[in-house]
Order: C-alpha cells, then structure tokens, then sequence
RNA sequence: AGGGGAGUCGCCAAGUGGUAAGGCAUCGGAUUUUGAUUCCGACAUUCGCAGGUUCGAUCCCUGCCUCCCCUGCCA
C-alpha cells in the first residue's frame, strides 16, 4: 500500500519516539490511535497529516487506528460529510479498525458520567446567560469569578441536570459545568461547560437528545471508551490538555471508567497560496470563487484527487514534511515534486498541442512511414500506439521561434528539430497574415531520420506535435495557484482579495488518437508538458467527450 | 496573576555534552528522440541573542528577543 517510505529514508519524529519507549517500557504492548474528525465539512490537506500520522502510526507498530466522527454539534453535522470523509480516507488508502465510532455511540455512557460528577460535586448545573459567562469568565489576564449557582448541592444538581435532559429548559438557560477553579490561569480549567442544550434533531440520534456534550468532556472519555493509547492532535489543544487529564483522572480514580490514554499534539500543516480552514474553504465555495468542495485548485483531499494527485503523491508528501510541534508553511515545491516522483514512473506518454501553429511538410509522399512507440520509454509493459505522421501537423507556437534567442533548441526558420517519435524536420518557409502574425509554416523532411540521427550532424532539439488529421480535438483546463500570495492567510485584508484571477484556464487542443486508450481518473503525462488527469467525471469515451485536468508541469530548469 | 507552544541552511526536519542526518529548492556537470527522467558533484566552522558552567555547549544554567495558540453554550 503505502509504499513512498522507499522513496524517503524513514526518519523519526518526537511522537514515535514516545510510542518506541512506550512498548519498549511495556507502558503498553500494541498501540491504537484514532482519527476524530467532525462531520462538518470536507477534509483537506491538513486532515491528509492527521489521517496520515495516526492511520501510520498504527501500520508502523502494527497496532490499529479507529475513524471516530466527533459528532456532538448537530447544527453543523450532515450525512454528506460523513460519506465524504469515509470516501476520503478510503481513498488515502486506509482502513479503520472495526465498525466506523461515533461519540455519540458514548452519549449514554457520557451522561452517565456526568451524572457521577455531579454526584461527587464535581459538576453543577449553572443559569448563567451567555453574557453573564462570559462576563465571570475572567480575561487572559484577570481571573474569573465564581458563578452564584457553584454551591448548589448534588441533589438540587442532580435533579436539574436530569429536568435538562428531559427537554424542560429552553435552549441556552442552562449548562453542566466542572467545578474546578475560576483562578486558573488555563481558561480551559475555569469551571468549562460540559453540556449544553440544544433542541436540534441529530444526524444519529435523531431527536433522543436534547443536550449534548461538550468537545472536552467527550473527545477524552471517548478516547478512554475506545483504549486509545495515544491521542495525537494539533497544536491549538495542548490548552486543553490539563482538562482532558482533569476528566480521566476522576473518572478512572473511581472506577467510572478503566483506561488513561495520552494526549499528544503536533504542529498543523500550511501549505503556500492556499488556505486551510474550513470556514474559508467553505465561504470560496458559497460564493462560486470556486466549482466545489472538488475544485481542482482546492486543498481539500477530494480536490486533490481531482486535479489528478496521486494518493502515494499525498503520502509522500506528508513524509517529507515530517511531524514536530514548531509552526511551519510548506513549500508548493515539495507538494509538486512528490506528485511528480509518484507520476514520473506511472504515468503514460501521449503527445498533445495546446496552441497549435500548423506546419504543412511540403516533402510529405507514400515513402513516409511511422513507428509504434511505448508509451513510456522506460516501462514498455504500459504498451505502445502507432504514431502516425501526415502532411499536415500542428506544433506548439512555443516552440517556434522566428530568429532564435541564445540557447534556443527548438524549431526557427532554416533551423531543423526532432519530431518526438518520428522524423527530423527543418523549417523552410514562414507564412503570415496581413498583420504580420505568423500563421503556418512549411517543413521539409528529412528522410533518413526515422528511428536514426544522422550521422554529419547534431540535431539536439526534439518537440512534441499531433497530425492534423488524426488527432482528436480535446479540452484540458489550466490550473494555476488559488492565491497571488504565498501565505494569503497573513494579510490583514479579507483573504478573497488574494485570488488569482488566472487560476483557471480552460483551452482546446488537441491529443493523439492513443486518447481513446484512457480511462477516468487515468493521469497521463503530455510530453514535454506535464501531467494531465482525464476527469474523473467529465471525461467519457463513449460520449466523446475529452476533458483533462492539468495536475503539474514538468519540471522545467530551461529559462528564456 | 496570565497560561501554553515554538525558534537548527530559502522551505521542511533529524540530532546530541564530543565537534551539524535527510528531503525539497538552488547551482555546476554527464547521459538523453521529453530543456523531463536518471546519474555525478556543490550547498550551515554553525543551531534566535547575550552571558555562565565545562577540557569541550546547538544540547545544561541564567537573562533577553521574536513568532504562534488560548477569553464559543464550536471542534
């Protein structure tokens, strides 16, 4: 499966080392890790690190990881989500361990658990407003102070709670909260919320409930539920860890529940000229700035895929960006390059012209002939097609140059270049129109060249080309970077300032008959112009239409 | 009376009291019917800054500086 640790040496990383000792201390003797996401939205690069450590984590020392959906805000849960995660993930080539978990499998259990707080006085019921909590939280800097209701007894508590969760208050009159300290420099210890209520009808579990738990209280107690051994998260949590402790601690202490798992945070990923956070993803695709949670210009696992990246691309791209807890922003570079590492060895050749100059080879007759060639030179296993040259052809205007620049190794009037697969050609005449533009360009053959180079001379130029009788028109759409800025999340304008207006190109070509071999989601590279995805939904060969995603360049070292 | 996290090459990132791995990028050069690939070679006397301990410090100690996160009944 995930076979690109061949291609990075594997290093190590600040939470392996913690699982190496862990088993070698016999602290545990198998792991279990988890991926918890909210269905909430698509999964995006950022996710791809998460799905990436902890699904690896558990394949490295072969224990297992479990896909749990924190489900416990129904405002902004949908089942679509949820599908599209599972695809996601699937895709990325893992597999959960077990039935898909829900935290609100738990929501019995939790409860449980709260009542036993409050049995104990560590949780009360508050009538705080909003405003009010907010008010007695305290700042940063100054400390909170305790909420009027903090004293009522467990009795009073008890009876309350359960009048909550028997739908007698209206939503936002009331809340469970942890007696813990209001003086606590962690705003995170000062008495947090652990349920509130919320009359909203459940993906799951319909309209059984009417409150629901909070994030901190439940995420632990799931992890403890599920014997998660290490529960690795991102950075902004590590806040949250003391409450996270707080909660087990009281629980396993008295018997409530049997397992303490390890809270361990990295740092998120960022990647240049884009943006990772739901909320803005979201927004770009509300107001169309893009076609979809798949767009191919979207960071998001889904549009990856469609713009052609491959899942060992993804993954080698997350090896080499590693796991620590310092703030980073990845180089574009490195995304790109392990996309093209993956395509390099997978993908077939096929020529294509984006902006086609028709060449008319004068000398052209019956003596002509053609050759089969594979369709990578290296792996002729992956096939050859028959690559027929015809009298009339079309090159890429780029690679023509009336009076060349120093350097040049392409096609200029009286120079010659190798036709890719076929014969060297040399341009004879330039013919333009009333404006001077250059519109076609009259070749001769060089006839001793098929398969041979000459042997007075050096050719070393060679361009790609499609017969103009032969090739099949197609549509291929440029894709460019989202954003104009490296970090447009670091600008205090509103970021949708940042989009490049010329992130998408959409043109008409044409590609080699060979076309019709492809299938979708087949990546292909166009020689000397890099890999193209035919589209996942709307390349179809039966209805002839012919549509690719550009996926990369190639990478290109030639300055002009 | 703030708390938490982080600062090692342009971007990532190992590392350790014993003299700075690796990847990406970059720059040379070779091969090439893709200016691709592949292959060779170059690329931190230095680890945020300043002191201290030590035979020896990126690593230990002290002070300072910079950046990120936290004041949702979101996760």
């Amino acid at each position: 499966m995930d076979n690109s640790q061949n291609q990075t040496p594997a290093t190590t990383n600040f939470i392996k080392n913690i699982i190496e000792n862990d088993l070698q201390t016999k602290r545990h003797t198998t792991i279990i890790t988890r991926f918890p996401p909210e269905p909430n939205g698509y999964l995006h690069i950022g996710h791809a690190k998460s799905i990436c450590l902890n699904f690896g984590l558990a394949n490295t020392f072969n224990g297992t990881c479990n896909l749990r959906f924190d489900d416990t805000n129904p405002e902004k849960e949908t089942e679509e989500y949820i599908q599209s995660i599972m695809n996601d993930v699937s895709w990325l080539g893992f597999k959960w361990h077990g039935e898909v978990k829900y935290a609100s499998d738990y929501f019995d259990k939790l409860y449980e658990c709260a009542e036993y707080l409050i049995s104990q006085s560590r949780a009360y019921v508050c009538d705080l407003s909003f405003d009010e909590m907010k008010l007695t939280r305290g700042t940063l800097v100054n400390v909170g102070t305790n909420s009027p209701y903090r004293n009522r007894n467990a009795d009073e508590n008890l009876l309350l709670f359960r009048k909550m969760r028997d739908g007698e208050f209206e939503d936002g009159t009331k809340t469970l909260r942890l007696k813990i300290d209001m003086s606590s420099p962690n705003i995170n210890m000062r008495d947090p919320i652990i349920y509130r209520i919320k009359k909203i009808h459940h993906i799951r579990t319909a309209d059984k409930w009417c409150i629901y738990p909070m994030y901190d209280f439940t995420h632990c107690i799931s992890d403890a539920l599920e014997n998660i051994t290490h529960s690795c998260c991102t950075l902004e949590f590590a806040d949250h860890r003391l409450l996270y402790d707080w909660i087990i601690h009281h629980l396993v202490n008295d018997g409530i529940i049997s397992h303490t798992p390890r809270q361990i945070e990295f740092s998120r990923l960022e990647l240049q000229y884009t943006v990772t956070s739901k909320r803005k993803l979201n927004e770009l695709v509300v107001n169309n700035l893009v076609s979809g949670w798949d767009d191919p210009r979207m960071p998001t696992i889904s549009g990856m895929r469609r713009r052609g990246y491959p899942k060992d691309g993804i993954h080698l791209f997350i090896n080499r960006c590693g796991v620590s807890k310092s703030p980073n922003i990845m180089d574009l570079a490195v995304l790109e390059s392990s996309v093209r590492e993956v395509l390099e060895g997978n993908a077939k050749r096929l020529m294509a012209v984006l902006n086609p100059l028709k060449i008319t080879l004068t000398n052209f007759d019956e003596t002509i002939g053609s050759k089969k060639s594979p369709f990578h030179s290296k792996h002729e296993n992956m096939g050859e097609r028959m690559v027929e040259l015809t009298r009339e052809i079309y090159i890429e205007q780029d690679d023509f140059m009336e009076t060349p620049i120093a350097k040049w190794q392409r096609l200029s009037l009286g120079g010659e270049v190798r036709l890719r697969h076929s014969y060297i050609i040399k341009c004879d005449e330039i013919i333009k129109d009333d404006n001077g533009n250059i519109i076609q360009l009259n070749c001769s053959i060089d006839k001793n060249t098929l398969g041979r180079n000459p042997e007075d001379r050096k050719v070393k130029g060679v361009i790609h080309w499609v017969s103009v009788t032969k090739s099949i028109p197609c549509i291929v759409r440029l894709y460019d970077r989202l954003f104009t800025k490296a970090e447009p999340d670091h600008h205090t304008s509103d970021f949708k300032q940042l989009i490049n207006p010329n992130s998408l190109d959409e043109v008409n070509a044409y590609i080699e008959p060979a076309v019709n071999t492809l299938h979708p989601e087949e990546v292909v590279q166009f020689e000397r112009l890099g890999y193209f995805v035919a589209d996942r939904y709307d390349f179809n060969l039966t209805n002839k239409t012919y549509i690719f995603n550009k996926t990369v360049g190639l990478r290109d070292v030639w300055k002009n």
